[in-house]
RNA sequence: GGGUGUGUAGCUCAGUCGGUUCAGAGCACCUGCCUUACAAGCAGGGGGUCGGCGGUUCGAAUCCGUCCACACCCACCA
């Protein structure tokens, strides 16, 4: 084979593997007799590309699957990609407006083939991206919520919940949106502190025909612009001070109209002045004060937040310009009476940041109680965990406070509510134009389809996705009628884990897990992993605008996909919020750099079969086989809970420091020499088994190599083979090479203060317990050519180090400094001291001795005998040094 | 305003049941090395009052109280 280069070059293996992997179709999975491992993705906006975000969520869903293939399960990731109404049709009037094109200038359909071929240009761009990574998604199965199939699922299970009596359609103040020209649901207002003014407005009392009376009431408000629409002024009715308004009527400023004063327990008499200004149709409270007083609604402001003709003035300005120019019209009326600075939360558009305008307009809602509690209890009894576990109490205090949700948009882009108003008023709710025909005949015989209107609004994106762990099986959807099993369904739901953010727990989540109740009877998934937030290392939040979000393609160019899917692992702990930093890139380079190496010097290696295997090879082999069980046991354990970083790092430090840094160079020959063949093959044993471990992680590096340590047949792939086992191990041969790796470490250490240089042998003098089985090793590390065991009472002098409680001397005659021998040794010697005193303390405090366990007293008396031991020592080679 | 969570080395984090020579890891940093796999490397090293205070206990990073700081979620004081 031809020379290794002594850089991995990513670039060159990506494409490769990635392509023999789709080529022989390794990342698709069929219904068989072993056990399903279902994953489906967090379906990314369409139009979306590829950030942070989706390299942490997509990187960990990919280890878990790559994990479970190889542990034998039937993996099956399913991908696919969300319309995200609000997102896209948002993105296509931008675009259309940019050519000059108006929305309002185009039909419904005219919209629509706009959107769609947007859809086609820049749909699935995300899904191209995530094969650069790595992801090992079954293409084959490929989903996108508005596909026909989908959107028939939809539909009908439109159908099914108001046929089933909780969806229903009510005029209610809803979030409105003036600039995407639709209601939004509470969880997509966000509110924030804004600074504005507070305006204290005299409104005079009527004298009763209309005109004003000297007497006046103040209201402060925030929103003056409103007044118009006011119904009437409330006040609380055990407010003293306004006890003389009962029963009056004030006059609206600037317009006159006349409206009661009335009384409502809602009211502060701490806030504000006390009275407050009623105006139903542009606030959700008002609203509720104005159906209980039956008061009348007066909206003025129109769908894009202009006033509108029934505010009879400034007709046709913005809400905000309105503002301004009524608080000066307000001022030369003499009615405003003083301006207040003040700063109150105010709703903003999660989608436009548009000031959200609350209104009152006819939507349909899905009733949320049953559904809700179903949901609450799915997670309570653990059939769903959440990890981290911190998320069960706001998901508890959303689901028991949960309101029913607004499912209509006053969107194009979507699922069309499958509702059809007869002429008469009155609607059918059916699947198809021709169902709804028929219903309607029944309640109007002789009605034809063009009498028939399809209601305007489309479906919440979220009504599509909520399906979608059940739908991307079965779009037919079970609990229809006529619905026939489906064995994909049958055998891939429940599905195991979801991985997603956290940001999205009631909006999909919680979604989830209702439809998965009502249709499937029981949870979509066992687990949900919620990952951080992707921050810069700052801690500012990934963003356009801020400019400080790396583009994922750009980093997997320059230092491949293993890296980039190392340095997202390497920081990110479940739950918590990920602060990437590019040196974490870096050090998955490294790594990568690192594992290539290694296979290069192992690939250099020439076995010959006469050479009998070195005692300290041997060993070396049964301390790693020992080693690598442990590490898998290890391993396997954080994978079990989700400690996906705590996995990795284990394995990086295995590889780095157990493999490379000990065992390699342990077993490697002298240059130019061969090896015995016995070594070489274990050697190659743990080198695969080192690759599969770290396969899930980094895939293109572990397959490159794995392919071409040993033939391999067209068709065989890393991916398939199984995950490492621990045979078990020995856990007095892990403590025993700790004992030589201290050792090797303290001879390093003479060496580097006594500046002898590497090829210099040394000889070692002994006293105490030594694992003998470990003599090579130490020798061979250590560059030490000769060791004395000798008797305790044996005086040697040299440089001097305790492990544990042996005692080990470099015997280094004109290389030692006596003076700073015995200032090192006195250090030392009052450390022991002082640790002597503390445990001592303990051992003497007879409530110590009488509560604390067995096990710990007697720890403690070995910590005392361990400190005496090693007194003893120091204190003889000070002795020796100092008689000198 | 209410709730939840976090605070351990310069940075990012682990630390399970209160007790192992427990104060750890990785990165960064310092010193010495271009030693024939790897300078993207090797060998060695320094560094923390476990946010503050108080309490429980024989014993506290760990449990309780309180305060401080930060983060997130929820929320109608016009």
């Amino acid at each position: 084979m031809e020379m290794l280069s002594a850089k991995y070059n990513p670039a060159e293996t990506e494409d490769k593997w990635y392509s023999y992997w789709l080529e022989h179709k390794f990342f698709h999975s069929e219904p068989d007799s072993r056990e399903p491992y279902t994953i489906v993705i967090p379906p990314p906006n369409v139009t979306g590309i590829l950030h942070m975000g989706h390299v942490l969520n997509n990187t960990l869903n990919d280890v878990l699957i790559r994990k479970a293939r190889m542990d034998g399960k039937n993996a099956c990731w399913v991908p696919g990609t969300d319309h995200a109404s609000i997102a896209t049709e948002n993105k296509v009037v931008a675009k259309l407006k940019a050519m000059g094109i108006s929305k309002e200038d185009l039909t419904r359909e005219e919209f629509l083939a706009h959107a769609w071929q947007w859809k086609e240009e820049h749909g699935g761009i995300i899904l191209k991206q995530l094969r650069k990574l790595g992801a090992s998604c079954d293409w084959d199965r490929t989903r996108f919520t508005m596909e026909p199939d989908l959107s028939r699922a939809v539909i009908n299970t439109f159908v099914y919940f108001y046929k089933k009596g909780w969806i229903y359609k009510g005029v209610r103040m809803v979030n409105w949106d003036p600039e995407a020209l639709t209601a939004v649901s509470d969880d997509e207002v966000v509110h924030k502190d804004t600074q504005s003014h507070f305006y204290h407005l005299r409104y005079y009392v009527s004298d009763g025909a209309g005109n004003p009376t000297g007497k006046y009431l103040v209201i402060a408000t925030t929103r003056p612009e409103t007044i118009m629409a006011d119904a009437a002024i409330c006040v609380n009715p055990a407010d003293e001070r306004h006890r003389w308004l009962r029963g009056k009527k004030v006059l609206i400023p600037l317009i006159n109209r006349e409206i009661p004063v009335i009384e409502d327990d809602y009211v502060e008499m701490d806030f504000g002045t006390g009275c407050l200004k009623v105006t139903p149709a542009h606030d959700v409270h008002d609203y509720e004060i104005g159906l209980r007083h039956n008061l009348e609604v007066l909206d003025i402001i129109d769908e894009r937040g202009r006033l509108n003709e029934k505010a009879r003035i400034l007709v046709g300005e913005d809400r905000f310009v309105a503002r301004k120019k009524i608080v000066k019209m307000l001022e030369e009326a003499g009615n405003l009476e003083k301006v207040e600075e003040y700063t109150s939360p105010v709703g903003y558009s999660e989608r436009t940041n548009a000031v959200i305008e609350p209104r009152l307009s006819a939507q349909w809602f899905l009733k949320m109680d049953t559904l809700a509690k179903v949901a609450l209890e799915t997670v309570e009894s653990g059939r769903t965990r959440f990890i981290p576990e911190k998320y069960m109490n706001s998901y508890r205090h959303w689901m028991e406070n949960a309101r029913d949700w607004c499912i209509s948009r006053q969107l194009w882009w979507g699922q069309r509510i499958p509702a059809y108003y007869l002429p008469d008023g009155r609607y059918v709710v059916e699947s198809t134009p021709e169902a709804a025909l028929e219903a309607a005949r029944a309640i109007c015989p002789g009605i034809k389809m063009e009498d028939l209107r399809q209601d305007e609004d489309v479906l919440d994106t979220w009504f599509s996705s909520w399906l979608w762990p059940i739908s991307v099986f079965d779009p037919d959807m079970p609990g229809n009628p006529g619905h026939k099993p489906n064995a994909d369904l049958a055998y891939y739901y429940p599905t195991n884990d979801l991985v997603t953010a956290p940001d999205i727990i009631f909006f999909w989540v919680a979604r989830m897990i209702m439809a998965g109740n009502e249709f499937m009877g029981r949870q979509p998934f066992s687990n949900v992993y919620f990952t951080g937030i992707v921050r810069d290392k700052i801690g500012r939040k990934m963003s356009k605008t801020l400019g400080n979000s790396p583009d994922p393609l750009d980093l997997i160019k320059t230092y491949g996909a293993d890296a980039v899917r190392i340095g997202m692992l390497l920081c990110s702990s479940a739950g918590n919020d990920i602060f990437y930093d590019e040196t974490q890139v870096e050090q998955g380079r490294n790594f990568c750099n690192k594992i290539w190496n290694s296979y290069r010097l192992i690939k250099g290696w020439n076995t010959d079969a006469s050479i009998a295997q070195p005692e300290a090879s041997a060993m070396a082999v049964k301390w790693f086989a020992n080693r690598l069980s442990l590490a898998v046991e290890t391993v396997e354990d954080h994978y079990s809970k989700f400690r996906i970083s705590d996995a990795l790092m284990t394995t990086y430090r295995l590889f780095w420091d157990d493999f490379c840094s000990w065992y390699l160079e342990i077993v490697k020959p002298s240059f130019g020499e061969a090896m015995d063949v016995a070594t070489y093959e274990a050697t190659l044993g743990f080198f695969e088994s080192l690759l599969k471990m770290i396969h899930p992680v980094m895939p293109f590096i572990t397959e490159e190599l794995w392919q071409n340590m040993a033939p391999r047949k067209d068709g065989e792939t890393i991916m398939y083979a199984p995950s490492p086992v621990s045979n078990g191990y020995d856990a007095s041969v892990i403590d025993a090479f700790a004992f030589a790796s201290e050792a090797v470490n303290g001879i390093r250490n003479v060496r580097n203060q006594k500046n002898i240089p590497p090829k210099e042998k040394l000889s070692l003098v002994v006293k105490g317990w030594f694992p003998m089985s470990m003599e090579g090793i130490v020798k061979k590390m250590a560059g030490v050519g000769k060791v004395d065991f000798v008797s305790g009472d044996s005086k040697v002098s040299g440089a001097t180090f305790l492990v544990r409680t042996t005692e080990i001397t470099v015997p280094l005659t004109g290389l030692v400094n006596e003076e700073e021998e015995i200032a090192k040794l006195q250090k030392d010697l009052e450390y022991q001291f002082r640790f002597l005193e503390g445990v001592r303390k303990k051992l003497s405090n007879a409530a110590f001795t009488a509560h604390a366990p067995e096990a710990v007293v007697a720890n403690e008396r070995k910590k005392e005998a361990d400190a005496l031991s090693r007194i003893g020592i120091i204190q003889k080679q000070l002795d020796s040094l100092k008689n000198k």
